[in-house]
DNA sequence: GTCTATAACCGGATAGAC
DNA sequence: GTCTATCCGGTTATAGAC
């Protein structure tokens, strides 16, 4: 069953070798590196579960034996994709948070670029969002423990514009959680032969969310267009 | 590492093992219905890959050779589960769109009533939506055609409030994904442990669509409040 | 550090008794 | 229809040569 799903899923890194993911750059040696790209690649396409450790040695043009050499065991793959996928998604929006001009301003940069980075980087992005169950409990408080910045970020904003009386926001936590839904959802559907950049979804749904969260008085600058 | 999942996540069925899921009323003989309800359980704690067919059979009370009898495979029981999942969210769609009044009604009421069902039906939802992968080829078209419904019924609403001036939607097709997206994801974070029930939640996210769509002019019945 | 070979185990699926 | 027993292939992880 699972060779039948990998026939219909696009092989990101032939569509894209260089970019399929940056965000490992830093990663030594070159071989755990390899190593790292082979698992977000297979496991964005498989699952983690349907992932086995041929696949991603094989990926790296290794045997499944020198995966040992770099990672204890395949959960700390995951652990490693999830945490360094989830350092990179808050400190994108952590900066677009923190720039200047209204609160409007911060909450469409904010949501621009949360979108955009979950579509850029929709490989890297599926495996962190997606595949959290399959970490061991200590791993899984951890990565929550990131998950929640990004979300007091964002909340963050709510609730400085609603108290200026920028935004109108009745449930400012469900409001938040409505918002982290839609960029981390974009995850999952995006494709790089839709008919959308990332960009460009980034800004319909920061326009979007600025009309979730306008007040309703004339004075409201929110209001797109 | 699936065991340690298993434990970080709520049983479903004895929470609630009545509603567990009454979508599967229907399904004979009692043997069948028993293994479909336990593999909805076991594919939504641990996701398809990482069940057993063990397990399934187990939470039956049955021994794993006795599922072969109903089931051919493990994905069949899969393709059941994701058929008579969808078939259920688009006919509780499709009939509150259907219902009278305006434009802004019926979208308020199709939002709800999607977010509702996939708050408390959150243990399917998340089978239906986030295990799809796992079909075979033909399977997966089959269900994809289900799912395409769903789409087109919301859009029909967007178009037609846009087209009456009833809405101001710029992008109708960014629009409806953005709001299946956030009717969707509610199934991946929903948990009846939480502070709202699903029918707060389905308010509170059919007040934000009608927001995304309103139209800027004081005419504007759509604005909430 | 990487390879080949293999240990130890577990998974889906089947055979045949009842 | 269900059970017990089992086959067979695949999976993680390790040992030891190079």
């Amino acid at each position: 069953m699972a060779a039948e799903t990998g026939s219909r899923v696009a092989k990101t890194a032939e569509e894209d070798p260089a970019v399929a993911d940056e965000s490992f750059e830093g990663v030594t040696p070159d071989a755990a590196r390899r190593l790292l790209l082979g698992a977000v690649e297979a496991f964005a396409e498989r699952g983690f579960h349907a992932t086995t450790t041929r696949d991603i040695a094989g990926r790296a043009g290794m045997s499944p034996a020198a995966l040992y050499i770099h990672y204890k065991t395949k959960e700390e793959l995951l652990f490693q994709i999830s945490k360094v996928g989830h350092e990179r998604s808050v400190s994108v929006l952590a900066e677009a948070a923190e720039g200047g001009g209204d609160d409007a301003d911060r909450l469409a940069r904010a949501v621009r670029s949360f979108v955009r980075w979950h579509a850029e980087h929709h490989t890297t992005a599926r495996v962190v969002q997606y595949e959290l169950a399959a970490l061991g409990a200590e791993h899984y408080e951890e990565i929550v423990g990131l998950r929640r910045r990004s979300e007091e970020i964002l909340r963050g904003i709510l609730e400085s514009g609603d108290a200026s009386g920028e935004f109108e926001v009745a449930d400012i936590r469900g409001t938040t959680l409505a918002v982290m839904s839609l960029c981390i959802d974009v995850a999952r559907w995006y494709s790089p032969a839709g008919r959308r950049t990332p960009d460009q979804i980034g800004g319909l749904y920061a326009d979007l969310v600025l009309r979730m969260v306008a007040s309703a008085g004339p004075s409201g600058p929110a209001r797109a267009e």
